[in-house]
DNA sequence: GGAACTCGCCAC
DNA sequence: AAACGTGGCGAGTTCC
């Protein structure tokens, strides 16, 4: 009885998350009306620039014995663009060995991780001519969309499973980044309105501290506040006895760590999937036969200049010798080498390290199984059939986003009731990107960083790992392309 | 001629 | 036993 009130007290109900969407929804059409300014001048001056290059390439492409060859073996009607017909010229008629295949075909596949397999030269001006294209529509997006000088992309509560949000005519939420170039291409387009600057914030490692409230591993949360576990995991996959930080190999090597086994694993990946991304994209090492001596990326350049030390070097010397294979037998399944090592690590993730997360993965799922349908701890109920990844991650993914979204709404208000000049412009599920006077830039900071440090914390009170919050800050009149780390408080 | 589908790729 | 979560969008293709 006593454990029920306080639940009933703590814990958010389906009104709270009608709530939450309905301010949310108002505090949202307020960024979609004030938009987010845009070079016209610019996004003309580079998609011609962009159409051109384009062009150049295609034509280079078509001069290439490669090109020349899949026109005869169609009889001429090839179109560059259709990667149905380059996946029938490579599998069919050239008799390539799919490396990967598509999920609900089963055809080969014809993606750049797959294409680049093959070792075909004459693919990179497909590679490029793809990047090229990405880059154009992004910025056509732009100039469709613009009313005089302003892009309005829309927020949507009402179509994610998970009630994350969503976003179109632009879609805000996948403008290029990590690719440098793509990224300043793309972002030189967007801007602060006249004597303004863009102030971006984010959540640091949000997902990975909203699931430590719904699992409360305490390994986990320790990880969060004071340790590291992507260097841990690095140093386990890799075995490095002595990690060491400055060291380029060996961050790349925790790079891929995280992207290619921490992160796959907490959205529900396995040992196989992870291995192979692991040897493949991110060390260059073969899936067949002995790793030899020389293989693979330099992972340390310490005192030989001259002679570089590849990870398969090491790799072998910790009598890690093959990438391994999976072998069914009437006993079971037998796996061998690289498989092996990472099939024992993930055991070893999820037995041991994080034991207790697991364990609310199997009682979150048995729950589910029993009731049809499982509740957010933001009030949000789920139902309908689903696989067990999609109960473990929508919760996590959803609470992650709430948290953003009650940020949102208070510091929408704060600015309405305080009357001030900058205006929250745009929001991509754990970061907000803000339109700042200058002269408010300190309240706005200081602002933000109590709304989600310390108020959000308070209004929600199962949130029980502390959050953390990063900003970084474009110039006055500057675009979206040159940011600076900006200390909140 | 358009709806529905697949695939690939960008973001988180 | 199963096996990477959520979107939007463009291009090609297939079906009606």
């Amino acid at each position: 009885m006593h454990n029920l009130s306080i639940k009933m007290e703590t814990t958010p109900t389906i009104k709270d998350a009608y709530s939450l969407f309905h301010k949310g929804i108002l505090a949202l059409s307020r960024a979609e009306m004030q938009g987010f300014r845009v070079d016209v001048d610019y996004i003309l001056r580079k998609r011609e620039f962009l159409q051109r290059k384009l062009e150049r390439t295609e034509i280079k492409f078509k001069e290439t014995d490669f090109y020349a060859d899949w026109c005869k073996s169609t009889k001429g009607k090839v179109n560059i663009n259709s990667s149905t017909q380059l996946g029938d010229y490579l599998y069919k008629t050239k008799g390539f060995t799919a490396l990967k295949y598509t999920k609900s075909n089963g055809n080969g596949s014809t993606d750049d991780e797959a294409l680049k397999q093959l070792n075909i030269p004459e693919l990179d001006f497909l590679f490029e001519k793809k990047k090229i294209k990405k880059t154009i529509d992004v910025l056509d997006g732009f100039y469709n969309e613009q009313v005089d000088g302003t892009i309005h992309p829309f927020y949507n509560l009402h179509l994610v499973r998970t009630f994350r949000s969503s976003s179109d005519s632009p879609n805000f939420q996948n403008i290029p980044k990590r690719d440098e170039e793509m990224m300043t291409l793309c972002r030189r387009a967007l801007f602060p309105r006249e004597g303004h600057q863009l102030l971006e914030v984010d959540f640091g490692q949000l997902e990975v501290r909203i699931s430590a409230c719904y699992n409360k591993d305490e390994t986990l949360i320790n990880d969060i506040l004071h340790g590291d576990m992507h260097r841990d995991m690095a140093a386990e996959i890799f075995m490095l006895d002595n990690f060491d930080k400055n060291n380029k190999g060996h961050k790349l090597l925790r790079q891929a760590a995280k992207n290619g086994f921490v992160f796959a694993q907490f959205y529900g990946d396995y040992y196989k999937n992870c291995a192979e991304n692991l040897a493949s994209n991110w060390c260059q090492l073969p899936k067949t036969g002995k790793w030899k001596y020389g293989q693979g990326v330099v992972i340390d350049e310490i005192g030989k200049p001259f002679k570089p030390y590849h990870i398969s070097d090491h790799l072998i010397s910790k009598g890690i010798k093959e990438y391994g294979t999976i072998t069914k037998t009437e006993r079971g399944y037998v796996v061998t080498g690289f498989l092996k090592h990472v099939q024992d690590i993930e055991n070893n993730f999820w037995n041991v390290r994080y034991k207790k997360y697991k364990q609310w993965k199997d009682d979150w799922f048995a729950e589910y199984q029993k009731k049809g349908f499982f509740d957010l701890y933001t009030g949000f109920r789920c139902s309908g059939v689903m696989k067990k990844n999609d109960v473990i991650n929508y919760p996590v993914q959803g609470a992650a986003f709430h948290c953003l979204l009650w940020s949102f709404i208070q510091l929408d208000a704060f600015i309405i009731e305080n009357n001030l000049d900058s205006r929250i412009i745009g929001q991509i599920h754990d970061s907000l990107i803000i339109d700042v006077n200058p002269k408010e830039l300190k309240l706005i900071g200081e602002t933000v960083h109590k709304i989600t440090t310390v108020d959000l914390p308070k209004h929600w009170p199962w949130i029980i790992v502390p959050l953390e919050i990063d900003a970084e800050i474009c110039g006055v009149d500057e675009s979206w392309v040159k940011k600076e780390k900006y200390d909140l408080v």
